[in-house]
DNA sequence: CGTGCGCTTGATAATGGTCAAGACGCGTGG
DNA sequence: CCACGCGTCTTGACCATTATCAAGCGCACG
């Protein structure tokens, strides 16, 4: 889903991350917003001023409502957090998820409104960044508006796979590509990529995939049927991968 | 499908715009790109003495390829596009139409590769808006990279809305949809928006909204005999849009 | 300890896909 | 100018995938 991003990160490894003076990049949670950036010393210390650092949120938190003012994106520090839109008639999508490291809320720039609402689906921690500021400093930093054009762009090329997903996979070949998906993104943050567990539950997933809660579930004991997977409620252990990216037929 | 376009041409009426003097801004092929600035005179001079104009294209032309180096982004003039993304295992996804006033190309900012291939579905027009220089400009020019900023954000909640449709949707919703899309943006640019040719083809309309050419025919033929459409190969007439928008049951 | 929500599993149904055949339209070449 | 041929579109019969409906389990939380 997000190889965009993936490989943004994967191709620059461990520098120091003026963020966190402790941490390697690798840690810090704003490595996707200030890692491929070659900012001057007085320059971080210029987008460090204006990014509220690390604030907790609660498992179930919405950090923006649909319709609201659009005021700031945000960078996830910690947890998972899911968009939705819901449509006229009620019905409601998942956009997208958000692990740590990765930007939500761009999709507000447009009409100064939020067009989705975001909910923390675990605790964990998000920083704030103004827009109206990161704005104003892009004109001054090249690098950094550089940087957002391209945060941009992958939304989109991370929006265009699951457009393909949706239009032309089976339900199989999505689920497969989900947790492919899930997995790199766990990787990049050096944790398990093989064992880990979903911050989401199956009616989100479902409705990201454009399924039912059923056929999520037929597929995941089908999946470890064939052992290709092990599944325990939301722990998730993938014991076959070379045969998940067979089923997934996709370049996740 | 494309709403957050066409509220934001929508709440800008004719203005007199600096590209085509002789021409009010609802003709000016790029207003999308230069109506929402404010620009100072020498300002738009600028602007336009990096967009190479008015290049015309032949239908089935293509503007750029999948993986070929990205290096500029496109303003349709006349004529109408489509994007289409190629899977690994050689599946095609169309992700997009673009008709005047609209851009496209912005996929490739965020890897500097571009990952839609844009073919011409009819003799028609572009502007090939060179993107370093571009983002030099905007540097210049905050409104300019605000705007820049808001057509991304565009892109992503367009596609936000047909993820939601592929998603949701059945197939005749999915078609209501896709003709409201075409005769709102038909209008935007004063053209009759009850009666139209389609540019795309069949495959085109069936391959970007999920479906196979036989559904997307049988389900004309179905609106036909219900009296919402008439259809005559690729020329469409809207005969009821009130019931259009009842099928469609999303707010394009 | 009970209630409820999330998850699983089964039976059945429907939407849309596949396969097949024929019509129509368009461009090309005789 | 007409005829041929191919590609696009339409329509029908049949089939498969996934949705719907229904029931039951189990864990978390009050």
């Amino acid at each position: 889903m997000n190889s965009a991003e993936g490989q943004r990160i994967q191709v620059r490894p461990a520098v120091q991350c003026n963020h966190s003076p402790s941490k390697s990049c690798g840690d810090c949670r704003l490595n996707t917003i200030c890692l491929p950036i070659a900012l001057e010393a007085d320059e971080v210390a210029r987008l460090e001023d204006i990014v509220q650092r690390g604030r907790p949120v609660e498992k179930g938190h919405q950090i923006y409502h649909q319709d609201q003012a659009f005021s700031a994106v945000y960078a996830v520090r910690l947890g998972c957090f899911k968009t939705i839109r819901t449509t006229a008639d009620g019905r409601e999508q998942v956009t997208g998820f958000y692990f740590p490291g990765e930007i939500f809320g761009m999709d507000g720039i447009a009409q100064s409104r939020h067009t989705n609402t975001a909910i923390a689906l675990e605790t964990g921690a998000i920083c704030e960044i103004p827009f109206d500021r990161l704005q104003d400093l892009s004109m001054k930093i090249s690098s950094l508006q550089k940087h957002f054009f391209q945060l941009m762009s992958s939304e989109i090329t991370a929006e265009q796979e699951l457009i393909t997903l949706l239009s032309k996979n089976s339900a199989e070949e999505r689920m497969a590509a989900l947790f492919l998906s899930i997995s790199t993104r766990f990787a990049q943050r050096n944790q398990s990529s093989m064992r880990f567990r979903l911050p989401m539950s199956r009616g989100d997933i479902s409705n990201y995939l454009g399924l039912t809660v059923e056929t999520v579930s037929r597929i995941l004991s089908r999946m470890q049927k064939a052992e290709v997977i092990r599944v325990d409620n939301k722990e998730v252990e993938i014991l076959d991968i070379e045969r998940l990216r067979g089923l997934a037929m996709v370049d996740a």
